[in-house]
RNA sequence: GCCCAGGUGGCGGAAUUGGUAGACGCGCUGGACUUAAAAUCCAGUGACCAUUUUGGUUGUGCGGGUUCAAGUCCCGCCCUGGGUACCA
């Protein structure tokens, strides 16, 4: 039998399908092991070769897991809410839920050819009402929660409305939308509507006037890492800051136990990286400045209280509610005219006019507590509304914006760092010794930031204060393919849905556009009420609301009581492997922490991190293909003779390029304006350009995986986006180096074959080097394994296929082991000799080969002699020899005496399995 | 600007702890088989020099340093990719 791989495969994924070889069920006797993908969207475009490529690893390790003796769980499903399929609806009419469905019908297909070991039963889908049932009941908790500050977490309600009834907002320490103060009387006294208006200023899901990115092309708001440079990250449409009643999720109550759960979890070193800088701690202090007029104290957050001495002036954000309070008469007109022209310049302007100064002065002085001097204070948009207390101490002489600032207004700038030169540029570092600095004087920095602190808090002007970067994350979009908010209003006041009452399935409406007065499409549902006629909310939640728990649904999918039933949350737990792209790194993986770390409050799930091991595949790039054609011609001449020519560079279909080599007659068949094209060939041949981009349309150098498994199979194709580098490097797609990896599969079989290609292997006893080779390769296949460097594994296989071929080695002792340890990495064509074999159970349930030692010892090792660290020459020495014996036989040796040529050597060192180095 | 990752043959990439740099694969060259092609197999393949052979010099982005020994460690710089951007 040929090598027959078309046949094989459509074999035994019939086979696995079939039996439901890859079920998992909670099943106590044994270690579980969960092993995730980042579920995707599935598009109209379908996959393309890269796509597959994190799946394939975590597939790899799964099937390597279960070898191992766990019980693991891999299942996949769909985030299918989102924008692209309701754009189409837009264009179409087409209801996004049928565009959905057959972009994962087309998913599905490309997924079954590639021999994924899912779990298909518990595939899930997020726009699937029994899925967004619990998308919705969670988002229903968290409006029934608060943060408590004193005890660290998520609070019920009612807990709160006890503690207002009895001592008010006094002493409260809980995160909010703004401060409120009222006692208990006052409480009690205000009526449902203003009760229900405080309690929002705190639920953990609430609904506030929020300054909002609005992208007016979309007509929705989205969240800050929805929005990059200004644009939305979908379509690149310019996006402004607005003041919107939105609902929000109190992500930034959770900030520090986010901060702190990183140091828990193995994830990479940039990803954690990311995730800290985004959260953005910073510990500082709070300090007030008193005006001079007395009218108001100014709040300022700094983290340089160290250089409280250098503040010679102060800075507001000109949404600033100190504003108004410190305008003089004078300066009013000014100062509104400045305010209009701020409000009219759009995020995308202020972005890229960084480095543009503006701002205008108040008319009025603070004081500065250290030095007890009048300083100057002003506006300006350098200084954000929303980060700290929005407004600043200026340290023109050690903060550079300060600097361009004071420049630009001419202020004055005083240095109180020693050595300091800020006639040119400010001096920002955090080192020297203070000088201007009354008591701070003398001390470094780093001493001086704390005892500065301590002096504020002394002179009761001030607190240490840490501060996050991290902002709530806005969760209405008013768009319709999303999961319906489960909030009802009465008298304008919003309530949740009872339980009973979920899922919230989304209307039909006529079309998928804003209604004529502006409402979101919701706004178009006929009788969008509840059964008591009271108005539904007409947003609907965002992507990333139905990516936030899906995790923790499969464990228990088809579950219509709960979220995850308390059993197979203890037993599934959490992710141990999390496979996907860095680009959620600000997104995804920020609000999935958020809400695990909710429901872990709640008792819902028990870990705190979601994801315990995470693994970034890198992007497959494109590699495109050109022709050139002679300007003005229709003929086209190959790469290396271009350079005599004036030519066009032109893409061309990387499927009629075959190892840069243009296959002429497809080529001409590709385009009509080809047909007649004529060539001037190098050495007969079409060589073509390439060059590295995108993988896109538009660049013709689109590979599709089906095509590979159709010309090479799947497992070729597995291997080999394996080989093609390690796992988390961005790489090219070369589809050039693949005939190597499907030469070792045919080899690979051929070693179960005999000449005239039938099936035969030896119960022959094997030899010690038949053991050994088999025994390295386990070694280092399962190494490789472990620390997820899959192309190193490859030539492993490949090494051992070459060696075994070489001895000739067709027993079973030797290759029933090999073919276990390949069956993650080819699953079809080692399933199907090892039921050559003559196993009936599936290759799956067979169990990892153990690696034993003792066939891998050497009795000799092979020295390299080197004099005065330059390799020379090689010496055979016993393994268990002893530095004094080694070093005497080297010397003795007559290529080193030849080297040593009379001279005493200084020095001989011995590594033991490594070297000999002669110093002379 | 700041933070992170990376820079090794014609190409993708190995080198896990400082210890024979270039594993494995592609491509290329030559050979075997064949009427021929494909497939398969064998040999060679960093550069330079020398040669009948043994060989020598050089070589991991650039410039220094530590060490018997540096792709790997230290200092300074350049380039590429990713993140972030007035975060006080």
């Amino acid at each position: 039998m040929e090598y027959n791989f078309r046949e094989i495969e459509k074999k035994w994924q019939k086979y696995w399908d079939e039996n439901k070889t890859f079920k998992a069920e909670v099943n106590k006797s044994k270690p579980k092991y969960y092993v995730l993908d980042m579920f995707p969207y599935p598009s109209g475009a379908g996959l393309h070769v890269g796509h597959p490529l994190g799946y394939i690893a975590s597939d790899i390790y799964s099937r390597y897991k279960r070898l191992k003796g766990f019980n693991v769980l891999h299942p996949m499903g769909y985030d299918a809410f989102g924008l692209p399929a309701e754009q189409y609806a837009i264009q179409t009419g087409q209801h996004p839920a049928i565009t959905t469905d057959n972009n994962i019908k087309r998913y599905r297909e490309q997924l079954n050819k590639i021999g994924f070991s899912y779990d298909w039963d518990r595939e899930v889908r997020t726009c699937d009402p029994e899925y967004y049932k619990w998308t919705q009941w969670a988002f229903i908790q968290m409006f029934k929660h608060y943060y408590d500050n004193v005890t660290e977490r998520a609070e019920p309600i009612e807990k709160l409305i006890k503690r207002f009834e009895q001592q008010g907002s006094k002493s409260l320490n809980a995160v909010f939308t703004e401060e409120l103060e009222f006692t208990a009387e006052e409480w009690n006294g205000y009526n449902e509507a203003k009760k229900q208006e405080i309690l929002l200023n705190y639920r953990i899901a609430y609904l506030a006037d929020t300054m909002v990115n609005w992208c007016p092309a979309l007509g929705t708001v989205l969240a800050n890492d929805e929005v990059k440079d200004g644009l939305s990250e979908r379509g690149g449409h310019p996006v402004e800051q607005k003041i919107m009643k939105q609902w929000s999720l109190r992500v930034s109550a959770y900030a520090n136990r986010l901060l702190e759960g990183l140091n828990d979890i193995e994830w990479s070193e940039s990803l954690t990286e990311m995730q800290k800088n985004w959260i953005g701690k910073s510990e500082g202090a709070e300090v007030y400045f008193k005006t001079v007029d007395g009218g108001v104290d100014i709040l300022i957050f700094t983290t340089r209280a160290d250089t409280m001495f250098g503040a010679t002036f102060m800075v507001l954000a000109p949404e600033s509610h100190y504003v108004p309070l410190v305008t003089s008469v004078d300066q009013q007109d000014e100062v509104e005219a400045y305010l209009e022209a701020t409000k009219k310049r759009t995020e995308r302007e202020r972005m890229a006019e960084t480095g543009k100064i503006t701002g205008v002065f108040t008319g009025s002085y603070a004081i500065n507590p250290f030095t007890g001097k009048e300083i100057p204070i002003w506006i300006s948009d350098y200084v954000l509304a929303g980060y700290g207390t929005g407004a600043i101490m200026a340290v023109p002489a050690h903060d550079s914006r300060d600097y361009a600032f004071a420049k630009h207004f001419d202020l004055p700038i005083v240095s109180i760092i020693k050595g300091s030169d800020v006639s040119k540029e400010s001096y920002d570092a955090k080192e020297g010794k203070m000088v201007n600095s009354g008591f701070l004087d003398g001390m470094d920095v780093k001493q001086a930031i704390p005892a500065a602190i301590e002096e504020v808090e002394k002179m009761q002007i001030g607190n240490r204060k840490v501060n996050f970067r991290l902002r709530d994350a806005i969760f209405g979009r008013q768009r319709y393919w999303g999961e319906p908010f489960p909030i009802y209003y009465k008298d304008g006041t919003a309530y949740p849905l009872e339980d009973k009452d979920l899922p919230l399935e989304l209307p039909e409406v006529d079309k998928y556009l804003p209604t004529e007065d502006g409402q979101p499409p919701l706004g178009r549902a006929e009788n969008w009420k509840t059964k008591d006629g009271y108005p539904i909310e007409l947003s609907t939640m965002p992507g990333f609301a139905g990516s936030s728990a899906y995790y923790i649904r499969y464990m228990d999918p088809r579950n219509n009581t709960e979220l995850v039933s308390k059993e197979a949350n203890e037993y599934w737990r959490d992710v141990d492997l999390y496979i996907g792209g860095t680009e959620h790194a600000t997104g995804h993986l920020i609000y999935s922490r958020f809400w695990n770390k909710f429901l872990y409050d709640l008792g819902i799930v028990c870990e705190k991190e979601p994801f315990k091991k995470l693994v970034n595949q890198g992007m497959i790039q494109g590699r495109s293909n050109y022709v050139y054609r002679i300007n003005g011609t229709n003929k086209f001449i190959s790469l290396n003779l271009k350079d005599k020519h004036e030519t066009t560079e032109l893409h061309v279909d990387v499927n009629v390029v075959n190892n840069d080599m243009l296959d002429i007659e497809a080529f001409k068949k590709w385009r009509p304006e080809f047909n007649d094209a004529e060539f001037i060939l190098e050495d007969g041949k079409y060589i073509c350009g390439w060059g590295i981009e995108k993988m896109s349309k538009r660049y013709y150098n689109v590979v599709n995986p089906d095509d590979i498994a159709e010309k090479y199979g799947a497992d070729t194709l597995r291997m080999y986006e394996m080989f093609l580098g390690p796992l988390e490097m961005s790489k090219p797609w070369d589809t050039n180096g693949i005939d190597g990896v499907h030469k070792f599969l045919r080899k690979f079989w051929r070693l179960f074959h005999d000449e005239q290609n039938n099936f035969a292997i030896s119960e022959e006893k094997a030899n010690n080097d038949e053991l050994k080779v088999l025994h390295k390769t386990i070694k280092k296949v399962q190494e490789d394994i472990e620390r997820f460097s899959f192309n190193t594994s490859v030539s492993a296989f490949m090494i051992c296929v070459n060696e075994l071929n070489d001895l000739k080695c067709n027993k079973r002792e030797i290759l029933e082991p090999l073919t276990i340890l390949l069956t993650s990495f080819a699953p079809h064509i080692t399933e199907e000799i090892w039921h050559l074999c003559g196993n009936t159970e599936s290759i799956t349930y067979a169990e990892f080969p153990k690696c034993e030692e003792k066939y891998l010892v050497e009795s000799t090792f092979e020295y390299p002699v080197s004099f005065n660290g330059k390799m020379r020459f090689k010496i055979k020495l016993p393994m268990d020899i002893d530095a004094k014996t080694a070093e005497q036989q080297v010397l003795d040796h007559e290529m080193a005496q030849k080297w040593i040529d009379g001279k005493t050597p200084k020095k001989v060192i011995f590594v033991p399995k490594k070297i000999i180095n002669i110093v002379i």
